[in-house]
DNA sequence: GTGGGCAGTGGAACTAGTTCCATAGTAGCA
DNA sequence: TGCTACTATGGAACTAGTTCCACTGCCCAC
């Protein structure tokens, strides 16, 4: 049996306080009595049980956080930025990966239970307004990354602007016939992810802006993946007036339209120019021009924003934009 | 103030045990109080505190999984087939990623507090002697995936086979002058890994079982990634006699392997043949040439293993083996 | 001298469950 | 008509910390 503070007060022959106070580094103890105490400690081999404090404090140091897609680089990314970050306040992590609705839905109603954490990092899945609601009633700390919604503070970026950035790069180039490879409304809708979806609206309105005519038949959808979009692009790419360049919305999409290319004996970029989003880390290695995001700063800086609301429960809502780039490699070029 | 137990029993007209009975499915309550307690459930609300419960019955159901850089590819697919199968036994899992050998000690250290999780997995990271004593001792139940230490409970493969797999089929192509590049001694030592190690002497066998001369200057070793990888192999390609085939102790080095080759000029496999290690989900994108391993289960049933072991304080050791496979891609090829 | 204030300390009460023993009620059976 | 055995139930004790109030000295100011 393992020791207990009890114990450490019968040895050291001081009070309970007296040794919780130890623990808690508190400057009501005389040195003498401390060194009782820490030589107790040391003898009895006592390390204190982090449950019994956790129940008593109401503290649990603790946060969960839940992610779709664990797999997904850009998602990884942004969890090693929450780690670290966690890590350094002394704080575990506690990881919920999303692949199915039913279980986004299970996710999100749990963690309003406010009670094995002490605040909830939700990363893409945008709550919906009653969630909203069940997670301000239960009073949980909760931060956002990577979307946003009414009401609850959250780390971002401007995804239209970024999708912006990418077509008009692409315009710039020469480029009228541009193609979009994105989520499944689908998918997007029921998981309520919104990323691809405001990118393509920046894709709508940098066409836009240049005067540039849209065309549905350039535009295309599926499940978030590199097959899929492989698959999509390729028929984009077989039209009687296939487009000169492509803006996937995410790295990984632009790895199938790559695929597509490939699959089609299409030069990259003499005859097809491909941009990406999020610059994960295979994007280097493939010289693919993307739209760089900061991931595992999202991470971090979520982080921060939870743990200052956790510390001062009256703080309002926060958001935070986080800056954006376009990266030039090999993928784009103009129009031969 | 959320309703306690006692609340719950208050309104009901029951005893505090009777609603513990039923919040833990006990057969031994009628189903009249059942519906009683059930009811006064509803009316107030009340969802039992988490870590009251894991502290009054001594199990947090809860799993710590302890795994090296995160970001690697086979790490974050192992992560999945963890959490994955907590999830279906209604285990949290809380994660701890090591980058630096200090957090590595500091990890297996704080862990053997058996404490706030019913029970670790160690991924990749050997324990030491000293380690594994601290860990019994605490009698902390602990699963390793993909390693091994005396005494332990693992799950792994076999490296020193599946290199010889790797080598053998280079040889069968025809290859004699056959290159390494695996992860830098001092590194390994300092995490304790072994993978690329018993990788190389898998190597080392198959050179020696086929009767070819192992010529230490076509060995390199590296700090694991891609672009260390790159800069090593491209000083190998380099040398008056270069190889003809290179082992890469994993699929992140046999990429920076395909990078020096492009570097170079090398047609792959024309000039220069490339086998990876661990078959992770961008090797069929580049159609790269690996040992398979079963990462994503090598999860699962480090979970299951992990979970038998909490359920049953006094079963030993398990140990189990994971099968491997060659999936030939078009990045090896017969001699030219 | 004496009252106020404060550093230092002890320990009861509290956190919200589980566990287990005691006991009431009741059915089955000789 | 008891005796046994078993179901159903109540509640005290327990888990291991924190929190906070009460109390003792001691110093200093009036």
């Amino acid at each position: 049996m393992a020791a207990t503070i009890r114990d450490v007060a019968r040895q050291a022959g001081v009070g309970l306080g007296t040794v919780s106070r130890v623990l808690n580094n508190s400057p009501l103890v005389s040195p003498i009595t401390r060194n009782r105490v820490l030589t107790a400690i040391t003898e009895l081999r006592y390390s204190p049980s982090q449950i019994a404090r956790s129940f008593a404090s109401g503290k649990t140091f603790t946060v969960s956080a839940i992610a779709p897609f664990f797999t997904r680089p850009s998602v990884v990314e942004r969890l090693r930025g929450i780690e670290s970050q966690l890590t350094i306040s002394g704080y575990s992590l506690v990881v919920f990966n999303v692949e199915t609705v039913a279980r986004r839905d299970a996710c999100i109603r749990n963690i309003s239970c406010h009670d094995r954490s002490d605040g909830v990092l939700i990363m893409s899945l945008t709550p919906r307004e009653d969630e909203v609601l069940a997670l301000q009633e239960a009073g949980t700390p909760v931060v956002l990354i990577d979307t946003v919604a009414e009401g609850i503070s959250g780390v971002r970026i401007d995804d239209v602007y970024g999708g912006e950035l990418a077509v008009r790069h692409l315009i710039d180039l020469g480029h009228q016939r541009i193609g979009f490879a994105g989520d499944s409304i689908d998918e997007a809708r029921a998981f309520n992810f919104t990323s691809s979806r405001d990118r393509h609206i920046g894709y709508m309105r940098a066409l836009d802006a240049a005067g540039v005519v849209r065309r549905p038949e350039y535009q295309c959808y599926g499940v978030h993946g590199r097959f899929e979009a492989r698959i999509l692009t390729r028929n984009l790419l077989q039209l009687p007036e296939p487009p000169t360049a492509i803006f996937a919305a995410s790295d990984t999409q632009a790895m199938g339209v790559l695929e597509a290319a490939r699959d089609l004996g299409l030069r990259v970029p003499a005859d097809l120019s491909i941009i990406g989003f999020d610059d994960i880390d295979v994007a280097e290695y493939l010289g693919l021009t993307t739209v760089r995001q900061p991931l595992f700063m999202s991470g971090q800086r979520g982080v921060d924003l939870l743990l200052r609301i956790i510390g001062d429960e009256n703080l309002g809502p926060q958001s935070e934009v986080l800056p954006i780039e376009l990266v030039m490699r090999g993928t784009t070029g103009s129009i031969g």
